[in-house]
DNA sequence: GCATGGCATTAAACCGGTTTAATAAAGAGG
DNA sequence: CCTCTTTATTAAACCGGTTTAATGCCATGC
């Protein structure tokens, strides 16, 4: 590989105006600059990024870091993700995919993290992959509340949790169902936190107190019983224990998917005998289901972009004042898997 | 941040001293060693990896090269990433996220790449990621065939796509099909073209002509038609056109859904009227359908942890003799989308 | 004609580590 | 006791760029 001392010596400049050609950040004549050029050309050279890196204090990259060992990332994640890329990529970033393994046998911390800022997806209550941003002082944006401590400020992005739960027991109770059985996110997770106690509130506030029945927590990932927490929860409650449910709420669409399945084996129409309501979904998948179901969209690849500039903001690279909080519009689609109950 | 010099004057060490101690390569005393260490604590130092990177000629991350704009992946391409994740930080290697915008207005070429190698998935013929990498002589493995003219040696991962689709088929056949339609991945992908073979000689080998609608490629990404292909597809040849077709083969999970979907409102009962057997899809996904899905394992976070281990041996990470091209077993699981045809 | 300013260019310092070659100290062998 | 190794430590060179401060050149104004 051609290094910018060969470019130099061959174009017969010295290495400071060779720099300036390929940064930019000074001007160079139009004649130093194309013969510049052309023996770069003629080398094969091209500036080394790491060399780069390490006097601009820059990586141009930036950190995905996904929940401690979700290695089954939701669909909701996967557009989350493309959301991120994609808007990093009109600044010029990259993206590295952070995710901490579940056995943390790894690399305590035997180097600096090259990147210069994170998004942080789904903080759990005392996260640490937060405290150690925080203590490594790397800008990071998180995806949903932080609950840590020691950390006062922090940027995020997020939906507004309570009030999409509010909506959605609202819209439930509106449409007749007082029997509501809220399929929740796992317990650590800060937006379940929220989402919890809206579901709880909002079902209180018209007087439909909420029974144990009615609220579960997604297992934890290493769990056996992880991947169908939907099923099982559904056929516990309405075939074992006999429950009268009659409108679920789900938190994913994997969960609402197994969901369904547990319907059908229960011999239970959707939405005939009971409604089906999604909160984060892939909308094509949420389509093509059958029943399609009625879902709550969160717009993850907005979410994704939001938290992308927020951090360029941060960096320094994107001017102008944003909030330190941004809300994401959220909205109910209304498809085919609810339906009204005449009292 | 404190840099090693700080930390070999409080320790009274020189720097060659420090870094041997972080970076382990040459052996310090026990009584240096925790002098070191407690003073790097006291200063928070922590070795700056880009200035590492510089000297060693080693980012420890790879890219991971997503097809042209795929911002939509589907589950197969999930599972495969967490593979490559899982695997590659086995090594103490991150991942980069290198996907290439649909318009790739980006950088032409302003620096190098800060990558030690990549994996590239889904190579298209004469791909041009590829070609950069060839150019940039930058060390890669691909998921799949490679077809560029100017590119003979490549080490690669994949399915045995000839022999996949001939079970599949033969598996079909005897179950007394012969009206089979395949909804092939997009025309450009070099998967598809093994498997569009494939499909082609072994339908012809038991007497079966393949005729037009009986063979189709998903359209481009950026296409408006992408994301209801199946549905689409199958409306038109089942319904529009009324073609006889007792069996299908979707391409992905996606596919298959959007396809169900449509049997479900031409009022085909699967597999009652018609078979729909997966070629990749997401284990958890399928079960979880209604019927559960018949579908092809290729085992994605295999053939993910595969290509990882491929490319570390290239890197010189991993030691021994590797093949240069592996193939990862798949197979059939039978679920309950695929039924006899009585003759 | 001479001071003034603007601009492209350069030599040298710098970014923060690793690595090499030299050196000092400690052990082994005769 | 002296030489020969072995082992830990160090000073200096190096990785490949960017940035700073100095320089030379030309145009401008008085």
């Amino acid at each position: 590989m051609a290094k910018i001392d060969d470019v130099a010596r061959l174009a017969k400049v010295s290495k400071g105006t060779v720099s300036n050609v390929f940064s930019q950040k000074r001007p160079t004549s139009d004649e130093v600059r194309e013969r510049v050029l052309r023996v770069s050309r003629q080398l094969n050279y091209v500036p080394n990024h790491t060399a780069r890196s390490l006097v601009t204090k820059k990586t141009m990259a930036i950190g995905l870091t996904i929940p401690h060992g979700s290695f089954f990332f939701s669909l909701f994640h996967t557009q989350f993700i493309n959301g991120v890329i994609l808007e990093a990529s009109y600044y010029g970033y990259r993206v590295l995919l952070d995710i901490i393994p579940e056995q943390q046998v790894q690399t305590p911390f035997l180097t600096s993290y090259p990147i210069d800022g994170a998004v942080v997806m789904s903080p759990t209550t005392n996260d640490e992959r937060i405290a150690l941003m925080h203590a490594g002082q790397i800008p990071f944006v998180t995806v949903g509340k932080v609950m840590n401590e020691e950390i006062a400020h922090f940027t995020s992005v997020d939906n507004d949790n309570p009030q999409i739960m509010r909506s959605i027991c609202e819209y439930l109770i509106d449409k007749g169902h007082t029997a509501i059985m809220f399929l929740n996110a796992n317990a650590l997770m800060t937006v379940s936190l929220d989402r919890k106690a809206s579901f709880i509130q909002t079902l209180e506030k018209h007087g439909l107190p909420v029974e144990a029945h009615m609220l579960h927590h997604k297992p934890a990932l290493n769990s056996s019983e992880y991947l169908d927490y939907g099923y099982a929860e559904t056929i516990r409650v309405l075939g074992t224990e006999r429950r009268k449910v009659t409108a679920i709420i789900a938190d994913d669409d994997r969960t609402a998917f197994s969901t369904l399945k547990a319907l059908k084996d229960l011999n239970l129409n959707v939405p005939g005998d009971v409604s089906l309501f999604v909160i984060c979904g892939d909308l094509s998948m949420m389509v093509q289901s059958d029943p399609s179901l009625t879902s709550m969209d969160l717009q993850p690849s907005e979410l994704g972009a939001q938290s992308v500039r927020l951090l360029m903001n941060q960096l320094g690279v994107l001017q102008g004042e944003f909030p330190e909080h941004v809300i994401v519009e959220s909205k109910i689609i209304e498809r085919n898997s609810v339906s009204t109950i005449s009292s």
